[in-house]
DNA sequence: CTGAAAGCGCTTACAG
DNA sequence: CTGAAAGCGCTTACAG
């Protein structure tokens, strides 16, 4: 509702149409403090009608929030699957928006958290959620420093961050076993990037289902160098060269790659060697043949950490380290 | 920095602590009214020196704005090319923070426009820019009611609607003709929906290519129909027994689906039929062959939208139309 | 149950 | 060139 001056009607002038004071009106929108009940009643059924809408900035200011949530997405071309932090991204703002929260979006590039000081330091948001984090992150000790709530979306080694992921580990471990009892037991793992902390519960939990199963792992099959990194190519070939059953991938843009390699030498999947991947995103979806893979809900991911965060930023206890389960999804690749 | 009661520190703070008035702190950090030079650099200096940060919400409110943007993308599961959306993302928030911005998120599925109405009606942002829009569009009926600034990437027969987006009618011109000139004169079009004004477009283009040729179009191999939206399957097999040279596909979701038709009947691209899609995405990016396209540089698309929109914000005069280059992008699959 | 008043942290005519 | 004061639109002790 507009007043003549184009200006929208305010709670003042709400009260003063219906000859109380602004108190009133408002504890009648909040329904904080005493009020009678037939007086809340005029109150809101003259807002309803006059489709008065409270200033959410004015509302802030008055109680020092923002009723927003900042959300880092990573910026980097060398991202591996935007599709999951656009699922997750979807998850957060669905939670946030249930609640009256709304998402304020920024980049970061590798370690410029510029965008981040600012957003922060201006106080625009009540809390963030950063959906990557380094082994060494500029973004925690910023935020950690400042004192504001957040959480991370994934895994860190850092110390007192709420932190929501997938069990990678155990993923990793129970699709690895799998093949292991297909009697692939010689497998491949590549991986080009070992600076994240996923790709290290993902190493571990394969090691783990070596041990587990008793198997030998041969430390010749590992490649894992990021000197790799252009390189898939170079590391087919070895592979090929010391007859492996199954190349496992870190995740689907090194699969992708590989698989890529594999095609370019009539080198034929499942027939000649079996593939699969430790992540599933829509790189693979329509591959032919389709490709085993584990597959984490990225959305649910999302409402997760929203949830948490939101709790954080009302101060109620939130437990430090949340894993969701996933999925592992066999497919004809493993045949 | 923060006082001992754990709160920032404000403008009132440095103004005591400088035993000078708000109004010149204030002076001294906007720029705005007169103020002595001398004054200024101590305000400054003290300001550099204790991390004085201005509250941004307060600001907001007494100047009533909120230094945000919304950005409204599409939240539905058909969406066609989610990468293109979030590099226009990136090009928004990337100008919108060079000048103190920052972007508010949000989705919208379908027709609901719920949370788009809350973030406007609770004026938590100066204007927003509609990443899709319908032929019927509840977003800009909203908005234009409300007359808040916005912006649409993309095309729309609103009236009075500033829209940015790339010429898709005179890049779908332009590759329909090279591949006539190429002798491909029997070309089927696959497209799923024409529920969009850059359908549309498209389509138009494709038939200006045909005219300006001067050859004549089959309307036999216009396959438009929405009912095809799980057939594409059955349209192949209508396109094959029609003797075509070349598959023209709306986008990359179809194109993919055709060529996952074709690669099940064994046929092959380009020696049996060549193809192209009127829009390049990372769906085919590994894609063998490779796919000719055209290609559309949606940061940029970000960059001027949210340019313009900033522009509006202020007040200025904008362009209704502004349309972008393109590129076109031909690989194997049409040699 | 209700209200006057102070306050959130800024900006901006207005006066000097 | 500088400042006192009012104002942005809310909330919230405090008093009645």
């Amino acid at each position: 509702m507009e007043k003549e001056d184009g200006r929208d009607i305010t709670i003042a002038d709400v009260a003063d149409a219906l000859g109380v004071s602004k108190t009133t009106v408002s504890r009648a929108i909040s329904g904080k403090g005493r009020i009678g009940k037939e007086t809340r009643e005029r109150v809101l059924e003259y807002i309803e009608e006059h489709d008065y809408k409270p200033n959410a900035i004015a509302k802030g200011l008055a109680q020092s929030k923002t009723y927003n949530l900042c959300v880092v997405m990573p910026r980097d071309y060398e991202v591996v699957d935007w599709n999951f932090f656009q699922r997750c991204l979807f998850g957060i703002q669905e939670t946030a928006e249930t609640v009256g929260y709304d998402i304020l979006l920024t980049m970061c590039r590798m370690n410029d958290i510029s965008s981040l000081e600012r957003i922060v330091d201006n106080h625009k948001v009540d809390g963030v959620v950063l959906m990557r984090t380094f082994l060494e992150d500029a973004q925690i000790e910023f935020l950690q420093q400042k004192g504001i709530s957040f959480v991370v979306t994934g895994s860190t080694n850092y110390e007192n961050v709420i932190q929501i992921d997938h069990n990678h580990r155990s993923a990793c471990r129970e699709l690895t076993s799998i093949l292991l009892m297909k009697n692939l037991k010689r497998i491949a793992l590549v991986g080009e990037d070992e600076g994240y902390v996923v790709t290290q519960s993902r190493l571990i939990g394969f090691r783990e289902a070596y041990r587990q199963a008793g198997e030998k792992l041969d430390e010749e099959l590992l490649f894992l160098n990021p000197e790799n990194r252009v390189r898939i190519d170079k590391a087919v070939n070895e592979i090929l060269e010391r007859d492996v059953d199954c190349i496992l991938c870190m995740d689907d843009a090194v699969a992708s790659r590989v698989l890529k390699a594999l095609r370019q030498r009539h080198v034929k999947v499942p027939q000649d060697v079996r593939v699969a991947s430790f992540y599933d995103s829509t790189i693979l979806e329509n591959h032919v043949p389709s490709i085993t893979s584990l597959s984490f809900d990225a959305k649910e991911l999302g409402r997760v950490a929203c949830r948490m965060l939101l709790d954080l930023v009302e101060g109620l206890e939130v437990s430090e380290k949340t894993l969701l389960p996933y999925e592992v999804v066999l497919k004809e690749s493993t045949k």
